[in-house]
DNA sequence: CATATATTTAACTATATGGTTAAACATGAG
DNA sequence: CTCATGTTTAACCATATAGTTAAATATATG
């Protein structure tokens, strides 16, 4: 999940991404339109890889590369949970949310500094 | 764009964000569950604040945080464009797509018809 | 005022990232 | 075989990131 937010963060990979919804392609006509060196692209199409957003195959000399969206469709999810958030009027859904949970959060006392192993992984 | 999904990209940012999603809360009670200090959290909440995640108000001498669940959306909408990709059965519009890319991709010669000659029938 | 509390800033370290150029590796073509 | 083509690997550099501890900044309270 982290490594596919990640490859998301950069232009150069989502430009890529763009150009292969439009149809598989080779490692070349990827790079053409980037200013950057041919390793330069390779490496994002290795960071890409790795986050399972495509796929490189051999095919002779050259490599053609195709979009494997289903990771997209995790990150798309995640975000998704948080849709009520932008959907609410005016926010209206987060203050109310906001003001029940003044509730249930002591902002004093009960602050506990022990040793606390909890640690919340998405 | 970039900011928010390397925002995004951080297990602990995202937890941040999962917690604030019950309701606001103080930067203090937001570290809390992590093993990090502070100053660490601390770094996270600026990271977010810029990518326009969360605010930070001061009230008293504690600081609430909120969600800004805006640029989720952004992100969400960016990624939705490739839902046909997983939407798509056995990704055939992929396919689809690919093949009618290959008309516009110049490449040496047209070897290598495979069994690629698939239509969408959703 | 003095001190404790909440949070940030500063300074530093280690590792990751994004880029470079040069060389290596395959493979297709002559 | 030899050479050109497509792509990756290696070595390197600059900057960014994620963490640390120590000090600074506000502010509430005795």
């Amino acid at each position: 999940m982290s490594e596919v937010f990640a490859a998301l963060a950069d232009p150069t990979r989502r430009a890529i991404l763009a150009r292969l919804a439009l149809g598989e392609t080779t490692v070349g006509e990827l790079a053409a339109p980037f200013e950057m060196s041919l390793p330069a692209v390779s490496k994002h199409l290795s960071v890409l890889e790795t986050a399972g957003l495509i796929e490189r195959e051999k095919q002779g000399r050259l490599r053609r590369c195709h979009l494997k969206a289903a990771p997209m469709k995790e990150a798309a999810d995640w975000i998704s949970r948080y849709s009520t958030f932008w959907e609410a009027r005016f926010d209206s859904l987060a203050r109310y949310l906001e003001r029940s949970a003044e509730d249930e959060t002591p902002s004093k006392g009960d602050r506990d500094h022990g040793p606390r192993r909890r640690r919340r992984d998405d």
